[in-house]
DNA sequence: GTTCGGAACTTGTATATACATCTATCGACA
DNA sequence: TGTCGATAGATGTATATACAAGTTCCGAAC
């Protein structure tokens, strides 16, 4: 360790300060990333951290590399990591846009036959469904149907999901977020998403339904947001070498 | 290195070992994957590679790890890397159908606007079209259209696209695609996708627009897939620390 | 029986080294 | 001038070690 990185691992250090320089143009598409050992010594550390970094550059497609040859800057489209769409607010104001927020209706229900299968609980059993429309400067751009088990959403009821993050009440409530799956799909709008959003029924929506879970596998938020596709594209860079998560699904 | 190893690395040889563990149910979700060491009891070797293949599953969202905690087996959306989706004749082979294909059109043209600023270059510099559509058992499920600048696309105007793989065909020919960025949207099918895929125009589909580069960052493919809803999706998990290549992109 | 503390274990991070394998470059040679 | 080959340098992979930081679990003290 060098001492000189800001409170932080050195290899986020690296991280961050490479992301700088592409994100700020330093390092245009084209232009080499600088070697490793180069990296090293400006570091004053040793390659595990230096390609640590690399590696998580690569995996976001910002780079690419290969034996022999020094990495390059990919020319990608802007990327701003996903994970802030667990949080609208978050990603809205990323982009540079005043997020806003209406909650349609939240109430105490049962669960349906599937939304039980979804929540991995019995139909019948208590729910807490919360129907919202989201705003971004001003205008309407996604329509969020949230639903949780009693007892996560119950620490929702005593809230007021018009002021603020729905998530960071649910963390603050002690309820861990650990991961979640998603799935991408396209639906023609119905009577309520076609009032709500403004648009004709039949138009075309994209769909992304999410599972979120604790760390013991419980699922413990399940979500149907439905976007305008005019205003929200969701985009990925594969690059030959590198994982990255999307996968296509097969039927229903 | 152990020797044991099947002709390729270390780490790839673990990944193997894990992946078949978990798709063949002996490693399910909730349970616990072996520990570093014990993985580097069994295939004798260091740290290393086995942190190599582990980080590797986190990140395509197969098992979630962290300080002080066992490695777990997250539940998840069957995965098939989407690298596949590269091509659709293997995907479709991995998802146990029969792919098929149709080519309506092939023909040399000259670039309008938008086509020559997806591959940078000029208005009226000549390209070469392709109009497919795909089928899996016999059932229309997307609607390709492939756009190459005439000297990458002239490997694929002397080669029956019915025959065969476009994208095998190129890579014989010497051209090597790189990376490729996609954008995945909703658009209302027009009168000719409702036409070839069989559904009323204004049905909502599914757009994958893709744009594969050379290593030197040249464009050299554009295409507009437009997939049925109904037999395609497209899935993502995320796990809190890992990092997935998924965007949402704002505006036009 | 309950609670608290600590030991043992696990993963995260970092260092140093070595060799394999591929690329780019430059100089010798024809 | 052009081609070929050697060489230096790049990343990929593997080993061994060390410490940091978090979790689990068990035993001692109350």
């Amino acid at each position: 360790m060098t001492g000189t990185t800001r409170g932080t691992q050195t290899y986020g250090a690296i991280l961050t300060y490479l992301r700088r320089e592409i994100s700020a143009g330093s390092l245009e598409p084209g232009q080499s990333v600088p070697s490793e050992s180069e990296l090293c010594a400006r570091f004053e550390t040793s390659r595990g951290p230096v390609r640590q970094a690399l590696g998580i550059l690569r995996d976001e497609g910002l780079i690419s590399s290969g034996r022999g040859r020094r990495s390059v800057v990919l020319e990608t489209v802007p990327v701003q990591p996903f994970d802030v769409a667990l949080s609208f607010t978050q990603w809205c104001r990323e982009m540079g846009m005043e997020p806003g927020q209406r909650t349609e209706s939240m109430t105490r229900a049962w669960a349906t036959r599937a939304q039980a299968d979804s929540l991995e609980i019995d139909p019948g059993d208590p729910i807490v469904e919360l129907l919202r429309l989201r705003f971004a400067d001003g205008v309407p751009i996604m329509l969020e149907r949230l639903c949780y088990p009693y007892d996560v959403g119950r620490h929702v009821l005593s809230f007021d999901p018009d002021s603020g993050s729905v998530y960071e009440r649910l963390i603050a409530s002690g309820v861990d977020i650990h991961h979640a799956t998603r799935i991408l799909d396209a639906v023609a709008a119905d009577e309520d998403d076609a009032r709500l959003l403004g648009v004709q029924e039949g138009a075309p929506l994209m769909r992304l339904r999410r599972r979120a879970f604790t760390i013991e596998g419980r699922p413990i938020e399940w979500s149907d947001d439905r976007y305008l596709p005019s205003h929200a594209r969701f985009a990925s860079t594969t690059v030959r070498g590198a994982s990255n998560g999307l996968s296509m699904l097969k039927g229903l």
